[in-house]
DNA sequence: CTTTATGCAAAGCCTTTGCATATCT
DNA sequence: AGATATGCAAAGGCTTTGCATAAAG
């Protein structure tokens, strides 16, 4: 799933906003970070394909992108990442070891949604939930450590 | 449920650290806050109680006190929050409108968990979760100004 | 041609660190 | 006395902002 599928020009335009060589490659940056990608990853991405783009460029062009909900952003142990906006809410899963991370659908935690809303009225609107914890190959080497 | 039920002065000193005024102070603090405080608010209820105490001093007890695992922390919304340390794992229902905080038992949660866990070998390790949506009254507003 | 977007540099904010002093056991 | 904890001030890292210049429609 690409981000060229999109036609990103179009919707920035729509608003009213121009599309711009360094909003292009910021988007592409995004997306090849596959999921979710830091600060540091975009900026080097970015540098790599066009050196002379400026920080703060990223920051405004990446905040830019989220109010059009072209990207969205989630914390993850206090880093910000972004990933391109999909169409599906999906989640994340955390290895706390490894620093491996695995994408969900959000099937398996709509249930509990509807749960928690019933029992406290309360609707939970999460698009992207990080779930730490541990890998399946890290939970093996944490067993053999404990015996 | 009070902090003051915990030894904490026998806990820290269990393990070959001192109990001293501004550890106490601090520990207060956290605790009045109802199970979610930010930086800003122990330092301001420490400063209540003795303006003296500095604020790397707060960063510097809010990190010892989480190694000792009688405070802990989480993000929400990129900022840290803590609150002290509880035996029952819980969770937060955070209110996008209003702010409102929710607890939650690990119950609800915990089906999830086993599920996500049997799917992707994936062990998730949460002691507290923040999901974020709307609240009851809140979502009231809501349906009123969508229709 | 007008408005929006960028680059640069500097300011801001929050957090951490080094070191001398004070405090606890 | 000996070790740990604190206060202060300064450094650090990341993000935001002001302003002049460049580029998009």
């Amino acid at each position: 799933m690409s981000h060229q599928s999109i036609d990103y020009a179009g919707r920035i335009r729509a608003h009213g906003y121009r599309m711009t060589p360094q909003r292009e490659i910021v988007l592409d940056a995004v997306c090849a970070g596959e999921g979710h990608t830091t600060i540091d990853a975009i900026c080097a991405r970015v540098h790599e394909r066009a050196p002379v783009i400026n920080r703060s460029t990223v920051y405004r062009t990446l905040e830019f992108l989220q109010q059009l909900n072209l990207v969205v952003a989630a914390d993850i142990h206090g880093q910000t990442i972004y990933e391109i906006a999909q169409a599906q809410p999906h989640h994340h899963l955390a290895c706390l070891q490894c620093g491996d991370e695995i994408e969900i659908s959000n099937d398996e935690l709509e249930a509990t949604y509807a749960e928690i809303t019933e029992r406290y009225g309360f609707d939970v609107e999460v698009d992207h939930l990080v779930l730490y914890g541990f890998c399946q190959g890290c939970r093996a080497h944490k067993a053999q450590n404990d015996s």
